[in-house]
RNA sequence: GAGUCUGUAGCUCAGUUGGAUAGAGCAACGGCCUUCUAAGCCGUGGGUCGGGGGUUCGAAUCCCUUCAGGCUCGCCA
């Protein structure tokens, strides 16, 4: 069954007025009130149309209005100087749509006609370097888009794209050679198999990598050798290349570790060494067509355009040492993409001061015929992660904050708040139990507090206000859910079921606000789409919030006596519940079933 | 210097793409637990939307200008 979106029904509807009196109904657009004390919705497309068509808005409003009271959809049409259609909705016509979303499993957000193949890049974390709270952004801003795409019917490929072929596994691998010399992976003479164990755990790398890079720094030898091991493993002298993989194996684990945590998954563990394959021929066909040429000693291609304000830099292929980089990597790894997967687009998530990067390689692309012409390269750029102090987030001692380590700073304080709290409960917690549920409460205040803010902005990450789990936080959104549950739970206890469910008519004003916007589901979430921006599901779900807790507030459920409104306020429940879960499932997040 | 982004309540942020009296949360103050979880609900105070021009019936939103801050500007990723 296919549902329209509920603003979508209204604009059409209003569409038909516009066009039975003449008007394009282009104008026709329906949007929520911005005065809720005069009316529900509000039209204001008779102004816009004053000056085209030459007539006073209120004649023209006053017009459409007539044409209104035909539908069954309106009450109380009104308008008002200079020029505003405002109406209510016709309640039944309102809980009719809200039954006919119980009964369809996507609640009246149909799915995209087209569907498209969208390769999302993000996470972007380096090998053998622990992840810091400079990836978070990415992980958790790229696996809602993911999912948003996912829900609105594309095929979603997550990309974690690793840094997996530069500079510091050389460095790892020479300073290894120091510690241990007589490993069998630099034994130039060994011909057979290597160990399929790793000569190192996951702590060893770390220290590896700290002290390769420190020493790199001070000595240039030692700096030199790692640029030359690093050359070795790209043109895969066995010995080293085994070592690599190790590392790969190993590092991979734990990255994999920490990105499930934190309930981020993609789809492909693709490194840039997978597509370095594509370079060699990627440049030649470059240099044959005349778009590659050297400069300065580099390798470029030009990629400045007569409308742009300012010089944009040629897009460098390779160095003029003939070592490639970052971009040549990305370049190639868009030829890899093209190749194995068709995408219709292919959507970076990534830090927006590389936007120029991004300017520069997709102009690249396209100029050199890389990518189709319909396929749409996008960066979707995101903002700094700030303290308190504006400042890019650090560590009280200054340094670069772990991952990890936040993470377990944030499930720290909510434990110690959660166990707390279920000292003043009757019914005692175990400790996983409450462990668990810290996990489970903690990961969706960070972020929910995240994707809260528009994804393009610097944001303020403020431990304090996060643990403080007031107003707009994902533990007000958690625990509106739980509230919902343990409704249900107990009706079930009473040896009841909700057969059928069946919304009526409202009762009062709470309870017609939640309605209304329980009804806005399906217009959010492919506004949220369209834009790539979980903020927007973020600000649904805290107004939905919201008007579900005055609900709960005013409407007492259980002790309902009659038993159809209390079946029908039970209805309502079960579809805030839905919503609610599927908008926090594509925030990437999920709610414990007490707290 | 050039380009670019940002500037909305004491703090942190929204603002349906030009609509009506600019909204939330935190913080402050006051009320509501023998009733489905008070991590909740209700109420009060708090604003020259950085400043100045313009465009029009109408501007936080579009244009110009100016101030402040961030970021980027050829061989790092």
């Amino acid at each position: 069954m296919f549902m329209d979106k509920f603003l979508g029904i209204l604009t059409s509807e209003m569409g038909r007025a516009f066009e039975a009196c003449g008007y394009e109904r282009e104008k026709a657009a329906v949007t929520l009130s911005a005065r809720p004390d005069l009316c529900e919705y509000q039209c204001s497309g008779a102004m816009a149309l004053a000056k085209k068509v030459r007539k006073a808005p209120l004649e023209i409003a006053d017009e459409i209005a007539g044409k209104l009271k035909d539908s069954g959809l309106f009450t109380r049409i009104q308008v008002l100087s200079p020029g505003f259609i405002n109406f209510n909705i016709s309640e039944k016509f309102l809980t009719s749509y809200l039954n006919e979303m119980l009964g369809d499993s996507r609640m009246g957000c149909e799915q995209s006609r087209e569907r498209k193949t969208i390769i999302v890049d993000y996470g972007g974390p380096n090998v053998a370097k622990p992840l810091h709270v400079g990836h978070l952004r990415s992980a958790i801003i790229g696996e809602s888009v993911k999912r948003i795409g996912r829900y609105m019917g594309h095929e979603m490929i997550g990309d974690v794209h690793t840094g997996d072929w530069g500079l510091q596994m050389g460095l790892i691998i020479t300073e290894l050679k120091h510690r241990m010399p007589d490993l069998v992976y630099f034994d130039d003479e060994h011909m057979g198999e290597y160990p399929k164990k790793a000569p190192f755990t996951i702590a060893d790398l770390e220290s590896l990598y700290t002290a390769a890079s420190s020493r790199a720094k001070k000595d240039e030898d030692f700096k030199e050798e790692a640029r030359q091991a690093t050359v070795f493993l790209q043109s895969r002298k066995s010995g080293y290349y085994q070592l690599w993989r190790h590392i790969l194996n190993i590092s991979v684990q734990d990255i994999r570790k920490i990105y499930d945590h934190l309930n981020v998954h993609f789809e492909l563990w693709y490194g840039e060494s997978d597509a370095e394959a594509y370079i060699p021929d990627m440049i030649d066909r470059m240099q044959k067509e005349g778009y590659a040429y050297e400069s300065e000693g580099a390798l470029v291609v030009d990629v400045s355009c007569e409308e742009d304000d300012k010089e944009v830099a040629p897009c460098i292929l390779k160095k003029s040492d003939g070592a490639s980089l970052y971009t040549t990597t990305d370049l190639a790894t868009i030829v890899q993409r093209e190749k194995d997967f068709h995408p219709d687009m292919i959507l970076y998530v990534v830090d927006k001061r590389q936007e120029m990067h991004f300017l520069q390689v997709f102009r690249c692309a396209r100029k050199t015929g890389l990518v189709p012409a319909g396929m749409k390269l996008t960066h979707l750029g995101f903002g700094t992660m700030n303290g308190t102090d504006g400042k890019p987030f650090k560590t009280r001692e200054g340094g670069v904050m772990r991952l990890e380590v936040l993470v377990k700073e944030i499930t720290g304080e909510m434990y110690q708040k959660m166990e707390e709290n279920s000292r003043n409960r009757p019914e005692g917690l175990k400790k996983e139990e409450i462990l668990k549920t810290a996990e489970t409460v903690a990961v969706a205040a960070l972020k929910y507090g995240d994707l809260s803010n528009q994804a393009s902005k610097d944001y303020v990450f403020d431990m304090e206000r996060f643990l403080s789990f007031e107003g707009n936080s994902g533990p007000y959104i958690l625990y509106t859910i739980v509230r919902i549950k343990s409704i249900l739970n107990k009706y079930e206890k009473m040896g009841r079921n909700l057969e059928r469910p069946m919304v009526l008519i409202p009762h009062d004003r709470s309870e017609k606000n939640l309605m209304l916007i329980i009804a806005a589901f399906g217009a959010v979430m492919e506004a949220a789409y369209e834009e790539f921006a979980p903020h927007k599901i973020c600000t649904y779900i805290y107004d939905l919030s919201n008007a579900f807790n005055r609900f709960y507030h005013e409407t007492k459920i259980l002790i309902q006596t009659d038993e159809e409104v209390q079946k029908s306020h039970l209805s309502l429940l079960v579809l805030c519940k839905r919503i609610l879960e599927t908008c926090i499932d594509v925030l990437g997040f999920s709610a414990p079933d007490s707290m």
